[in-house]
DNA sequence: AGTCTATAAAATGTCTGACATTTAGGCTAT
DNA sequence: ATAGCCTAAATGTCAGACATTTTATAGACT
Protein backbone atom coordinates (compact mmCIF):
# COMPACT_ATOMS: atom_id res chain seq x y z
CA UNK A 1 0.00 0.00 0.00
CA UNK A 2 1.16 3.79 -1.00
CA UNK A 3 0.74 6.94 0.96
CA UNK A 4 -1.69 8.48 -1.58
CA UNK A 5 -4.35 7.84 0.19
CA UNK A 6 -2.80 9.71 3.28
CA UNK A 7 -3.03 13.82 3.54
CA UNK A 8 -3.80 16.22 6.36
CA UNK A 9 -1.78 19.30 7.42
CA UNK A 10 1.20 18.28 9.44
CA UNK A 11 2.30 20.41 12.35
CA UNK A 12 4.67 18.25 14.38
CA UNK A 13 6.15 15.03 15.30
CA UNK A 14 3.00 13.86 17.15
CA UNK A 15 0.59 15.32 14.54
CA UNK A 16 2.57 12.60 12.10
CA UNK A 17 3.12 9.87 14.33
CA UNK A 18 -1.24 10.07 14.84
CA UNK A 19 -1.82 9.96 10.97
CA UNK A 20 0.53 7.50 10.48
CA UNK A 21 -0.52 5.44 13.74
CA UNK A 22 -4.01 5.73 12.73
CA UNK A 23 -3.48 4.19 8.76
CA UNK A 24 -1.65 1.50 10.42
CA UNK A 25 -4.35 0.47 12.85
CA UNK A 26 -7.06 0.11 10.01
CA UNK A 27 -5.02 -2.09 8.06
CA UNK A 28 -3.85 0.85 5.07
CA UNK A 29 -0.59 -1.85 5.57
CA UNK A 30 -0.34 -5.44 6.54
CA UNK A 31 1.86 -7.24 8.87
CA UNK A 32 4.76 -8.25 6.93
CA UNK A 33 4.59 -5.17 4.77
CA UNK A 34 7.80 -2.93 3.64
CA UNK A 35 6.81 0.70 5.56
CA UNK A 36 7.75 3.37 3.15
CA UNK A 37 10.99 5.13 3.14
CA UNK A 38 11.82 7.99 5.61
CA UNK A 39 12.38 10.33 2.76
CA UNK A 40 9.26 8.90 0.76
CA UNK A 41 7.19 9.87 3.42
CA UNK A 42 9.00 13.32 4.38
CA UNK A 43 8.43 14.37 0.18
CA UNK A 44 5.06 13.44 0.56
CA UNK A 45 3.90 15.07 3.43
CA UNK A 46 6.43 17.93 2.88
CA UNK A 47 8.70 17.40 6.05
CA UNK A 48 12.14 16.90 6.57
CA UNK A 49 13.12 13.55 7.72
CA UNK A 50 14.10 14.70 11.17
CA UNK A 51 10.51 14.96 11.68
CA UNK A 52 9.19 11.81 10.27
CA UNK A 53 12.00 9.84 12.10
CA UNK A 54 10.74 11.15 15.67
CA UNK A 55 7.12 10.39 13.99
CA UNK A 56 8.40 6.91 13.37
CA UNK A 57 10.20 6.15 16.94
CA UNK A 58 6.64 6.71 18.28
CA UNK A 59 5.55 4.06 16.11
CA UNK A 60 7.98 1.85 16.72
CA UNK A 61 7.65 2.32 20.35
CA UNK A 62 4.23 1.28 20.43
CA UNK A 63 5.20 -1.91 18.40
CA UNK A 64 3.08 -0.73 15.21
CA UNK A 65 6.25 -1.20 13.38
CA UNK A 66 9.84 -2.38 13.80
CA UNK A 67 12.81 -0.31 11.74
CA UNK A 68 16.38 -2.29 11.76
CA UNK A 69 19.25 -0.29 10.10
CA UNK A 70 19.97 -1.74 6.74
CA UNK A 71 16.76 -3.37 6.22
CA UNK A 72 13.87 -0.79 6.48
CA UNK A 73 10.60 -0.69 8.44
CA UNK A 74 8.04 -3.27 8.68
CA UNK A 75 4.93 -3.73 9.90
CA UNK A 76 4.27 -5.61 12.60
CA UNK A 77 1.36 -8.04 13.66
CA UNK A 78 -1.57 -7.47 15.77
CA UNK A 79 0.21 -9.59 18.54
CA UNK A 80 3.20 -7.62 18.48
CA UNK A 81 1.01 -4.35 19.45
CA UNK A 82 1.55 -2.66 22.76
CA UNK A 83 -2.19 -2.43 23.49
CA UNK A 84 -1.40 -0.48 26.57
CA UNK A 85 0.17 2.12 25.65
CA UNK A 86 -1.84 5.45 25.97
CA UNK A 87 -0.78 6.63 22.62
CA UNK A 88 -2.21 3.71 20.97
CA UNK A 89 -5.34 4.12 23.15
CA UNK A 90 -5.60 8.14 21.48
CA UNK A 91 -5.00 6.87 18.01
CA UNK A 92 -7.70 4.19 18.35
CA UNK A 93 -10.40 6.53 19.91
CA UNK A 94 -12.68 7.89 17.27
CA UNK A 95 -11.77 5.38 14.50
CA UNK A 96 -14.94 4.03 12.92
CA UNK A 97 -13.15 0.66 11.39
CA UNK A 98 -11.17 -0.60 13.93
CA UNK A 99 -9.66 -3.96 13.41
CA UNK A 100 -12.98 -6.40 14.71
CA UNK A 101 -10.84 -8.34 16.64
CA UNK A 102 -8.83 -5.91 18.79
CA UNK A 103 -12.17 -4.59 19.61
CA UNK A 104 -13.10 -8.29 20.76
CA UNK A 105 -9.74 -8.86 22.86
CA UNK A 106 -10.30 -5.60 24.73
CA UNK A 107 -14.07 -6.65 25.79
CA UNK A 108 -12.85 -10.11 26.41
CA UNK A 109 -9.84 -8.19 28.75
CA UNK A 110 -12.34 -6.11 30.47
CA UNK A 111 -15.09 -8.28 31.08
CA UNK A 112 -12.32 -10.94 32.94
CA UNK A 113 -10.55 -7.89 34.80
CA UNK A 114 -12.94 -5.14 35.52
CA UNK A 115 -14.73 -7.69 37.89
CA UNK A 116 -11.53 -7.65 40.24
CA UNK A 117 -10.84 -4.22 39.59
CA UNK A 118 -14.76 -2.99 40.77
CA UNK A 119 -14.39 -5.06 43.60
CA UNK A 120 -10.88 -3.63 44.64
CA UNK A 121 -12.84 0.05 44.35
CA UNK A 122 -15.46 -1.42 46.25
CA UNK A 123 -12.85 -2.05 49.24
CA UNK A 124 -10.72 1.11 48.76
CA UNK A 125 -12.98 3.69 47.06
CA UNK A 126 -12.18 7.04 49.41
CA UNK A 127 -15.52 9.42 49.94
CA UNK A 128 -13.74 11.36 46.74
CA UNK A 129 -14.06 8.52 44.48
CA UNK A 130 -17.57 8.10 45.50
CA UNK A 131 -18.20 11.38 44.76
CA UNK A 132 -16.65 11.15 41.47
CA UNK A 133 -17.97 8.24 40.40
CA UNK A 134 -21.67 8.95 41.54
CA UNK A 135 -21.00 12.07 39.81
CA UNK A 136 -20.88 10.44 36.59
CA UNK A 137 -23.69 8.04 37.19
CA UNK A 138 -25.66 10.86 37.65
CA UNK A 139 -24.68 11.98 34.20
CA UNK A 140 -25.05 9.29 32.69
CA UNK A 141 -28.54 9.51 33.88
CA UNK A 142 -29.36 12.44 32.47
CA UNK A 143 -28.22 11.73 29.21
CA UNK A 144 -29.99 8.79 28.76
CA UNK A 145 -33.23 10.09 27.83
CA UNK A 146 -32.55 11.29 24.52
CA UNK A 147 -30.98 9.51 21.22
CA UNK A 148 -28.85 13.35 20.70
CA UNK A 149 -26.83 12.73 23.43
CA UNK A 150 -25.38 9.52 22.70
CA UNK A 151 -22.05 11.33 22.63
CA UNK A 152 -22.32 13.30 25.88
CA UNK A 153 -23.58 9.96 27.57
CA UNK A 154 -20.66 7.99 26.07
CA UNK A 155 -18.24 10.61 27.89
CA UNK A 156 -19.81 10.00 31.10
CA UNK A 157 -19.79 6.66 30.63
CA UNK A 158 -16.33 6.51 30.66
CA UNK A 159 -15.82 8.83 33.19
CA UNK A 160 -17.30 6.45 35.27
CA UNK A 161 -15.36 3.40 34.91
CA UNK A 162 -12.18 5.52 34.88
CA UNK A 163 -13.68 7.01 38.13
CA UNK A 164 -14.06 2.90 39.06
CA UNK A 165 -10.32 2.22 38.08
CA UNK A 166 -9.06 5.11 40.01
CA UNK A 167 -10.70 4.36 42.94
CA UNK A 168 -8.88 0.77 42.89
CA UNK A 169 -5.96 2.71 44.03
CA UNK A 170 -3.40 0.55 42.54
CA UNK A 171 -0.82 2.32 39.89
CA UNK A 172 -1.15 -0.58 38.03
CA UNK A 173 -5.07 -0.75 37.45
CA UNK A 174 -4.94 2.95 36.88
CA UNK A 175 -2.64 3.02 33.71
CA UNK A 176 -5.73 0.53 32.09
CA UNK A 177 -7.93 3.47 32.31
CA UNK A 178 -6.77 4.15 28.30
CA UNK A 179 -8.13 1.53 27.08
CA UNK A 180 -12.06 2.83 28.48
CA UNK A 181 -12.12 5.12 25.84
CA UNK A 182 -11.93 3.61 22.40
CA UNK A 183 -13.69 0.62 23.44
CA UNK A 184 -16.68 2.86 25.16
CA UNK A 185 -16.55 5.15 21.90
CA UNK A 186 -16.71 1.97 19.28
CA UNK A 187 -19.99 0.73 21.66
CA UNK A 188 -21.59 4.09 20.00
CA UNK A 189 -20.32 3.57 16.80
CA UNK A 190 -21.35 0.50 16.13
CA UNK A 191 -24.75 0.03 18.17
CA UNK A 192 -27.95 1.51 17.43
CA UNK A 193 -28.86 1.66 21.55
CA UNK A 194 -32.92 1.57 20.96
CA UNK A 195 -33.81 3.47 24.45
CA UNK A 196 -34.79 1.19 26.37
CA UNK A 197 -31.79 -0.69 26.38
CA UNK A 198 -30.09 2.40 27.39
CA UNK A 199 -32.25 2.64 30.36
CA UNK A 200 -31.07 -1.56 31.45
CA UNK A 201 -27.61 -0.88 30.86
CA UNK A 202 -28.22 2.78 33.15
CA UNK A 203 -29.70 0.14 36.09
CA UNK A 204 -26.92 -2.23 35.74
CA UNK A 205 -24.42 0.30 36.03
CA UNK A 206 -26.15 1.83 39.26
CA UNK A 207 -25.86 -1.63 40.88
CA UNK A 208 -21.91 -0.73 40.85
CA UNK A 209 -22.41 2.48 42.52
CA UNK A 210 -24.52 0.68 45.69
CA UNK A 211 -21.95 -2.24 45.78
CA UNK A 212 -19.19 0.22 45.85
CA UNK A 213 -21.15 2.78 48.62
CA UNK A 214 -21.37 -0.43 50.39
CA UNK A 215 -17.86 -1.62 50.68
CA UNK A 216 -19.12 -4.96 48.97
CA UNK A 217 -16.63 -6.26 47.11
CA UNK A 218 -18.74 -9.14 45.82
CA UNK A 219 -21.42 -7.72 44.92
CA UNK A 220 -19.49 -5.24 43.00
CA UNK A 221 -18.04 -8.03 41.03
CA UNK A 222 -21.26 -9.08 40.21
CA UNK A 223 -22.57 -6.14 39.50
CA UNK A 224 -19.73 -5.40 37.17
CA UNK A 225 -20.29 -8.67 35.36
CA UNK A 226 -23.43 -7.74 34.64
CA UNK A 227 -22.78 -4.45 33.35
CA UNK A 228 -20.21 -6.26 30.79
CA UNK A 229 -22.63 -8.84 29.58
CA UNK A 230 -25.35 -6.15 28.65
CA UNK A 231 -22.41 -4.45 26.68
CA UNK A 232 -21.17 -7.38 24.64
CA UNK A 233 -24.92 -7.95 23.51
CA UNK A 234 -25.21 -4.17 22.40
CA UNK A 235 -22.06 -4.70 20.47
CA UNK A 236 -22.95 -8.43 19.16
CA UNK A 237 -19.95 -9.82 20.01
CA UNK A 238 -19.55 -13.46 19.35
CA UNK A 239 -19.47 -14.89 23.05
CA UNK A 240 -17.98 -18.37 22.90
CA UNK A 241 -14.64 -17.50 21.06
CA UNK A 242 -14.39 -14.48 22.83
CA UNK A 243 -11.22 -14.66 24.62
CA UNK A 244 -9.47 -16.47 21.80
CA UNK A 245 -6.77 -15.50 19.07
CA UNK A 246 -4.59 -17.33 16.91
CA UNK A 247 -2.07 -19.38 18.93
CA UNK A 248 1.69 -19.45 18.14
CA UNK A 249 4.84 -20.68 20.00
CA UNK A 250 6.73 -17.74 20.10
CA UNK B 1 21.08 16.33 41.98
CA UNK B 2 23.51 16.43 38.81
CA UNK B 3 24.79 14.00 36.51
CA UNK B 4 28.33 13.46 38.40
CA UNK B 5 27.26 9.74 39.73
CA UNK B 6 26.19 8.45 35.93
CA UNK B 7 29.01 7.43 33.90
CA UNK B 8 29.42 4.38 31.49
CA UNK B 9 30.26 3.80 28.14
CA UNK B 10 26.71 5.21 25.69
CA UNK B 11 26.75 3.43 22.60
CA UNK B 12 23.26 4.77 21.29
CA UNK B 13 20.71 6.32 22.22
CA UNK B 14 18.57 2.83 23.67
CA UNK B 15 21.86 2.62 25.88
CA UNK B 16 21.81 6.59 27.22
CA UNK B 17 18.05 6.16 27.98
CA UNK B 18 18.70 2.98 30.00
CA UNK B 19 21.68 4.83 32.11
CA UNK B 20 18.71 7.71 32.31
CA UNK B 21 15.94 5.99 32.82
CA UNK B 22 17.18 3.98 35.57
CA UNK B 23 18.28 6.81 37.74
CA UNK B 24 15.22 8.23 37.67
CA UNK B 25 13.51 4.71 38.97
CA UNK B 26 16.01 4.85 41.92
CA UNK B 27 15.00 8.77 42.28
CA UNK B 28 18.33 10.04 41.45
CA UNK B 29 16.23 12.96 40.82
CA UNK B 30 12.96 13.40 42.40
CA UNK B 31 9.13 14.33 41.25
CA UNK B 32 9.47 18.00 40.38
CA UNK B 33 13.53 18.55 40.06
CA UNK B 34 14.55 20.19 36.65
CA UNK B 35 15.81 17.31 34.57
CA UNK B 36 19.56 18.83 33.18
CA UNK B 37 19.52 21.06 30.04
CA UNK B 38 20.04 18.19 26.32
CA UNK B 39 23.25 20.26 26.05
CA UNK B 40 24.88 19.58 29.76
CA UNK B 41 23.90 16.06 29.07
CA UNK B 42 25.21 15.48 25.50
CA UNK B 43 28.59 17.00 27.04
CA UNK B 44 28.52 14.93 30.44
CA UNK B 45 28.17 11.74 27.83
CA UNK B 46 30.33 12.46 25.24
CA UNK B 47 27.80 12.47 22.83
CA UNK B 48 25.82 14.40 19.95
CA UNK B 49 23.02 16.59 21.44
CA UNK B 50 20.55 14.84 18.83
CA UNK B 51 21.32 11.13 20.27
CA UNK B 52 20.41 12.95 23.48
CA UNK B 53 16.94 14.07 22.18
CA UNK B 54 16.57 10.36 21.17
CA UNK B 55 16.80 8.97 24.73
CA UNK B 56 14.85 11.64 26.45
CA UNK B 57 11.95 11.17 23.67
CA UNK B 58 12.07 7.29 25.23
CA UNK B 59 11.82 8.89 28.71
CA UNK B 60 8.86 11.14 28.24
CA UNK B 61 7.16 8.36 26.43
CA UNK B 62 7.31 6.25 29.17
CA UNK B 63 6.00 9.17 31.53
CA UNK B 64 9.18 9.54 33.66
CA UNK B 65 9.81 12.89 32.23
CA UNK B 66 7.92 15.76 30.33
CA UNK B 67 9.23 18.24 28.08
CA UNK B 68 8.05 21.61 28.03
CA UNK B 69 9.78 23.97 24.71
CA UNK B 70 10.90 26.61 26.52
CA UNK B 71 10.47 25.40 30.01
CA UNK B 72 12.99 22.68 30.45
CA UNK B 73 12.45 18.90 31.07
CA UNK B 74 10.79 18.54 34.53
CA UNK B 75 10.91 15.09 36.45
CA UNK B 76 7.35 13.22 36.99
CA UNK B 77 6.09 11.99 39.63
CA UNK B 78 5.47 8.03 40.09
CA UNK B 79 1.91 8.25 39.52
CA UNK B 80 2.83 9.67 36.23
CA UNK B 81 4.31 6.38 35.57
CA UNK B 82 3.67 4.14 32.66
CA UNK B 83 4.09 0.97 34.45
CA UNK B 84 2.84 -0.83 31.80
CA UNK B 85 5.51 0.38 29.03
CA UNK B 86 7.55 -2.22 28.31
CA UNK B 87 11.01 -0.21 27.90
CA UNK B 88 10.11 0.65 32.16
CA UNK B 89 9.89 -3.21 33.26
CA UNK B 90 13.33 -3.91 31.29
CA UNK B 91 14.65 -0.59 32.89
CA UNK B 92 13.16 -2.12 36.14
CA UNK B 93 14.95 -5.48 36.01
CA UNK B 94 17.93 -6.23 37.87
CA UNK B 95 17.84 -2.64 40.19
CA UNK B 96 18.45 -3.66 43.56
CA UNK B 97 17.59 -0.52 45.26
CA UNK B 98 13.89 -0.15 43.65
CA UNK B 99 11.44 2.16 45.12
CA UNK B 100 9.81 -0.04 47.41
CA UNK B 101 6.11 1.40 47.19
CA UNK B 102 6.50 0.59 43.45
CA UNK B 103 7.36 -2.64 44.51
CA UNK B 104 4.49 -3.04 47.05
CA UNK B 105 1.85 -1.55 44.10
CA UNK B 106 3.37 -4.28 41.29
CA UNK B 107 2.59 -6.97 44.02
CA UNK B 108 -0.92 -5.79 44.96
CA UNK B 109 -2.13 -5.44 41.31
CA UNK B 110 -0.20 -9.20 40.48
CA UNK B 111 -2.58 -10.03 43.57
CA UNK B 112 -5.54 -8.97 42.37
CA UNK B 113 -4.58 -10.24 38.28
CA UNK B 114 -3.44 -13.08 38.53
CA UNK B 115 -6.04 -15.33 39.59
CA UNK B 116 -8.43 -13.90 36.92
CA UNK B 117 -5.37 -14.77 34.52
CA UNK B 118 -4.85 -17.97 36.08
CA UNK B 119 -8.37 -18.99 35.21
CA UNK B 120 -8.39 -17.88 31.82
CA UNK B 121 -5.38 -20.20 31.31
CA UNK B 122 -7.02 -23.28 32.54
CA UNK B 123 -10.01 -22.71 30.24
CA UNK B 124 -8.22 -21.52 27.21
CA UNK B 125 -5.02 -23.45 27.42
CA UNK B 126 -3.30 -25.47 24.50
CA UNK B 127 -1.64 -28.32 24.64
CA UNK B 128 1.07 -26.34 23.28
CA UNK B 129 0.58 -23.68 26.58
CA UNK B 130 0.49 -26.60 29.03
CA UNK B 131 3.74 -28.15 27.76
CA UNK B 132 5.70 -24.92 27.96
CA UNK B 133 4.11 -24.44 31.52
CA UNK B 134 5.11 -28.02 32.73
CA UNK B 135 8.66 -27.23 31.33
CA UNK B 136 9.29 -23.83 33.20
CA UNK B 137 8.06 -26.29 36.53
CA UNK B 138 10.73 -28.60 36.05
CA UNK B 139 13.30 -26.25 35.83
CA UNK B 140 11.86 -24.96 38.99
CA UNK B 141 11.82 -27.79 40.11
CA UNK B 142 15.56 -29.11 38.98
CA UNK B 143 16.80 -25.88 40.34
CA UNK B 144 15.35 -25.32 43.77
CA UNK B 145 17.97 -27.81 45.72
CA UNK B 146 20.69 -25.78 45.31
CA UNK B 147 21.27 -22.16 46.64
CA UNK B 148 23.74 -21.45 44.19
CA UNK B 149 21.20 -21.64 41.36
CA UNK B 150 18.78 -18.81 42.67
CA UNK B 151 19.24 -16.92 39.54
CA UNK B 152 18.14 -19.56 37.19
CA UNK B 153 15.52 -20.66 39.66
CA UNK B 154 14.13 -16.55 39.05
CA UNK B 155 14.42 -16.96 35.13
CA UNK B 156 12.17 -20.73 35.03
CA UNK B 157 9.87 -18.75 37.61
CA UNK B 158 9.61 -15.95 35.16
CA UNK B 159 9.20 -18.85 32.20
CA UNK B 160 6.57 -19.95 34.24
CA UNK B 161 4.31 -16.93 34.80
CA UNK B 162 5.00 -15.79 31.64
CA UNK B 163 3.79 -18.78 29.88
CA UNK B 164 0.26 -18.80 31.71
CA UNK B 165 0.00 -15.17 30.78
CA UNK B 166 0.60 -16.48 27.03
CA UNK B 167 -2.13 -19.32 28.03
CA UNK B 168 -4.85 -16.83 28.90
CA UNK B 169 -4.74 -16.39 24.82
CA UNK B 170 -5.47 -12.67 25.73
CA UNK B 171 -3.92 -10.01 23.39
CA UNK B 172 -3.86 -7.46 26.43
CA UNK B 173 -3.27 -9.93 29.25
CA UNK B 174 -0.08 -11.03 27.68
CA UNK B 175 0.83 -7.86 27.26
CA UNK B 176 1.71 -7.30 31.49
CA UNK B 177 4.08 -10.79 30.80
CA UNK B 178 7.05 -7.61 31.60
CA UNK B 179 5.87 -6.87 35.10
CA UNK B 180 6.36 -10.22 36.03
CA UNK B 181 10.48 -10.28 35.50
CA UNK B 182 11.19 -7.45 37.74
CA UNK B 183 9.02 -8.36 40.51
CA UNK B 184 10.47 -11.85 40.17
CA UNK B 185 14.03 -10.77 40.38
CA UNK B 186 13.69 -8.47 43.32
CA UNK B 187 12.24 -11.25 44.96
CA UNK B 188 15.22 -13.33 44.09
CA UNK B 189 17.63 -10.27 45.62
CA UNK B 190 16.18 -8.86 48.49
CA UNK B 191 14.70 -12.72 50.31
CA UNK B 192 16.73 -15.22 51.82
CA UNK B 193 15.01 -17.84 50.56
CA UNK B 194 16.04 -21.39 52.87
CA UNK B 195 15.44 -24.28 51.00
CA UNK B 196 12.19 -25.33 52.61
CA UNK B 197 10.50 -22.15 51.08
CA UNK B 198 11.99 -22.89 47.95
CA UNK B 199 9.84 -26.47 48.49
CA UNK B 200 6.70 -24.88 49.68
CA UNK B 201 6.54 -22.31 47.24
CA UNK B 202 7.71 -25.36 44.52
CA UNK B 203 4.41 -27.15 45.87
CA UNK B 204 2.05 -24.43 45.02
CA UNK B 205 3.20 -23.73 41.58
CA UNK B 206 3.13 -27.38 41.05
CA UNK B 207 -0.85 -27.40 42.06
CA UNK B 208 -1.69 -23.95 39.60
CA UNK B 209 0.22 -26.86 36.87
CA UNK B 210 -2.66 -29.34 38.14
CA UNK B 211 -5.40 -27.39 38.11
CA UNK B 212 -4.63 -26.20 34.55
CA UNK B 213 -3.83 -29.27 33.31
CA UNK B 214 -7.94 -30.38 34.52
CA UNK B 215 -8.92 -27.04 32.73
CA UNK B 216 -10.28 -26.12 36.55
CA UNK B 217 -10.54 -22.73 36.71
CA UNK B 218 -11.47 -22.47 40.25
CA UNK B 219 -9.07 -24.28 41.35
CA UNK B 220 -6.56 -22.85 39.14
CA UNK B 221 -7.35 -19.11 40.61
CA UNK B 222 -7.52 -19.93 44.38
CA UNK B 223 -3.69 -22.00 43.79
CA UNK B 224 -2.72 -18.64 42.40
CA UNK B 225 -3.81 -16.70 45.31
CA UNK B 226 -1.96 -19.41 47.24
CA UNK B 227 1.57 -18.54 44.88
CA UNK B 228 1.70 -14.68 45.77
CA UNK B 229 0.53 -14.97 49.42
CA UNK B 230 3.54 -16.78 49.51
CA UNK B 231 5.32 -14.70 47.75
CA UNK B 232 4.29 -11.71 49.77
CA UNK B 233 6.04 -13.42 53.16
CA UNK B 234 9.11 -13.88 51.40
CA UNK B 235 9.25 -10.14 50.44
CA UNK B 236 7.71 -9.40 53.96
CA UNK B 237 5.54 -6.82 52.33
CA UNK B 238 3.27 -4.78 54.64
CA UNK B 239 0.17 -6.94 54.35
CA UNK B 240 -2.63 -4.61 55.40
CA UNK B 241 -1.98 -1.57 53.10
CA UNK B 242 -1.02 -3.20 50.01
CA UNK B 243 -3.19 -2.41 47.93
CA UNK B 244 -3.42 1.31 49.14
CA UNK B 245 -1.25 4.42 47.64
CA UNK B 246 -1.74 8.27 48.03
CA UNK B 247 -5.26 9.26 47.19
CA UNK B 248 -5.36 12.23 44.96
CA UNK B 249 -8.26 13.70 42.83
CA UNK B 250 -6.05 13.91 39.58
C1' DA C 1 27.73 -26.02 -11.71
C1' DG C 2 28.08 -24.58 -7.26
C1' DT C 3 29.89 -22.00 -3.46
C1' DC C 4 32.31 -18.56 -1.28
C1' DT C 5 33.95 -13.72 -1.36
C1' DA C 6 34.27 -9.04 -2.38
C1' DT C 7 31.82 -5.15 -3.74
C1' DA C 8 28.08 -1.98 -4.35
C1' DA C 9 23.51 -0.26 -3.34
C1' DA C 10 19.87 0.91 -0.13
C1' DA C 11 18.02 1.89 4.18
C1' DT C 12 18.29 3.40 8.87
C1' DG C 13 21.46 5.62 12.64
C1' DT C 14 24.32 9.52 14.07
C1' DC C 15 26.74 13.98 13.98
C1' DT C 16 27.02 18.98 13.29
C1' DG C 17 25.43 23.61 12.99
C1' DA C 18 21.91 26.71 12.19
C1' DC C 19 17.42 28.59 12.79
C1' DA C 20 12.47 28.56 14.85
C1' DT C 21 9.38 28.56 18.65
C1' DT C 22 7.96 28.70 23.25
C1' DT C 23 8.44 30.09 28.05
C1' DA C 24 9.95 32.89 31.99
C1' DG C 25 11.57 36.88 33.82
C1' DG C 26 13.07 41.52 33.91
C1' DC C 27 12.80 46.16 32.32
C1' DT C 28 10.67 50.31 30.77
C1' DA C 29 7.08 53.59 29.98
C1' DT C 30 2.66 55.06 31.11
C1' DA D 1 1.38 49.38 40.12
C1' DT D 2 0.53 47.44 35.68
C1' DA D 3 0.65 46.54 30.83
C1' DG D 4 3.61 45.71 27.30
C1' DC D 5 7.98 44.81 25.20
C1' DC D 6 12.42 42.74 25.09
C1' DT D 7 15.81 39.36 25.98
C1' DA D 8 17.72 34.96 27.55
C1' DA D 9 17.19 30.07 27.87
C1' DA D 10 15.44 25.82 26.64
C1' DT D 11 13.27 22.64 23.56
C1' DG D 12 11.62 21.82 18.49
C1' DT D 13 12.75 21.63 13.58
C1' DC D 14 15.50 21.78 9.42
C1' DA D 15 19.34 20.60 6.26
C1' DG D 16 23.24 18.04 4.71
C1' DA D 17 26.92 14.98 5.41
C1' DC D 18 28.79 10.83 7.04
C1' DA D 19 28.53 6.07 9.52
C1' DT D 20 26.67 1.53 9.97
C1' DT D 21 24.01 -2.38 8.84
C1' DT D 22 21.70 -5.38 5.68
C1' DT D 23 20.74 -7.33 1.24
C1' DA D 24 21.67 -8.39 -3.36
C1' DT D 25 24.76 -8.98 -7.10
C1' DA D 26 28.80 -10.03 -9.74
C1' DG D 27 32.97 -12.46 -9.94
C1' DA D 28 36.55 -15.75 -8.80
C1' DC D 29 37.80 -20.12 -7.34
C1' DT D 30 37.15 -25.14 -6.70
Amino acid sequence: MSLDTLSAHVGDADDLARILGRALLTSHWLPGDLFPRELDVAAHFGVSRNLVRNALTQLAATGLIVRTAGRGTLVRDLNDWHLLDPRLSEWMSGLVDLNPQLLREIYAFRLSAEPVVTSLAATAASADDLQRIEAAFEGMAKTATSAQKRLEHAEYDVAFHDAVYQASHNLVWRQMEHLLRPSILALVQRSQHSLTALDDSLARHGRIVEAIRRGDGEQAATAARAVLERTAEDLRLAWPGIHSSQKETT
